[in-house]
DNA sequence: ACCTGAACACCGTTCAAGT
DNA sequence: ACCTGAACACCGTTCAAGT
């Protein structure tokens, strides 16, 4: 195989770069519909071609919203401090950092949530998502383990961690986290709330 | 004017109709494309129609993103009880309100979130979804002047509860509040610890 | 085995023309 | 003043044909 100086009929890995241009438009595009044609298009193909390697569009949702939650739990266990001295100091960076991952990727963090048809198509989106859910219950299960936070169903408080943090972000990616109308630094204040939830309560707080 | 046998040239009230059309599609039609040329279908009249009552597709959602926070709204007035006796007693139906507008009208309750263009628009949508913000701040207020819930500011304390519900809502339209994952009674489980974070710490709890 | 081009049934939007 | 029909530039999807 030579160099060619014109594209080659075939693409070598063209599923690979279907996804990598979908993802790469996501970050870039905002508010951009997204058009399986547009994608074949700055992919370099014909509209046609993703239809080789996706079954339709639906699918390459799927897979977009799967690497999205990949992505996710990584930044959220990246974002896991070392040797957190308290509650607060271990739910602060995770949340921020869950946060910070929709408003960097607001078209992603929509599509993960919202690829309806393929959540009642396959389970493996679900899959994904349950395993970011995994890390906000193992994050809360070694709180009540080592006494820093309340004795309550832990399920029950990592849903309402994560239903939090979730909807935090949705109103921060809609625009809705306005300080002038919802007051200053209304993340933190958040968050508060929900660790005022989740710790032991102290008499003087 | 006297009955006519056949619908007449001029609709009487379309824009009405229009709007009425297409929450009964919303309503009904679970997993809808909301398309324009299918509400003037059902509408009865042709797909050009809709144009001279709303300048673009974007305007019908907004139109119709308004009167779904203009009921919400109403759902949780109506919802609060008359003499709560406790904190509790006043959070929990109008939360229990709120997710059963979401889940009764997932469709709708989506769009709300997503007319995006919409938002970027004008300001007349974050005027209804502040409106019902509004209404848990008062909520909140009126237990901080009772001594029932903390002493924080309380806009801050506000966003964690709605940002909470928002995303209980949202789970649970995208079937992500499945028992067998994420535990039992999910919804109360998420408000027990909302719960717990707004109000007053008891040392015995 | 992988890609293209034409084709089909849809959209949103516009605009001259009808009532 | 309000509605229609044809038209344009798009989509998603399919399929025979090319390499």
């Amino acid at each position: 195989m030579q160099a060619t100086p014109h594209r080659p009929y075939h693409h070598g890995d063209l599923r690979r770069a279907i996804i990598e241009t979908a993802l790469d438009m996501l970050r870039t595009e905002k508010d951009w519909q997204f058009t399986l044609r547009e994608v074949a298009r700055r992919a370099g193909v014909s509209h046609a071609a993703p239809y080789k390697h996706f079954p339709d569009r639906t699918a390459l949702l799927v897979e977009l919203a799967m690497i999205g939650f990949d992505r996710l739990r990584e930044a959220l266990l990246d974002a896991k401090p070392e040797a957190p001295r308290s509650l607060l100091e271990e739910i602060t960076p995770i949340s921020l950092a869950y946060v910070a991952f929709g408003t960097d990727n607001p078209a992603l963090y929509r599509l993960m949530f919202s690829a309806e048809e393929g959540r009642a198509v396959g389970m493996h989106l679900d899959q994904r998502a349950l395993a970011v859910f995994e890390v906000v219950l193992d994050m809360l299960g070694r709180g009540q383990a080592a006494g820093t936070i309340r004795k309550r169903p832990v399920r029950g408080q990592a849903t309402a961690a994560w239903a939090l943090i979730h909807g935090i972000t949705l109103l921060a990616i809609d625009g809705l986290l306005v300080p002038e109308k919802v007051g200053s630094a209304p993340l933190e204040a958040a968050i508060a709330t929900l660790v005022d939830g989740l710790a032991i309560p102290q008499p003087n707080t």
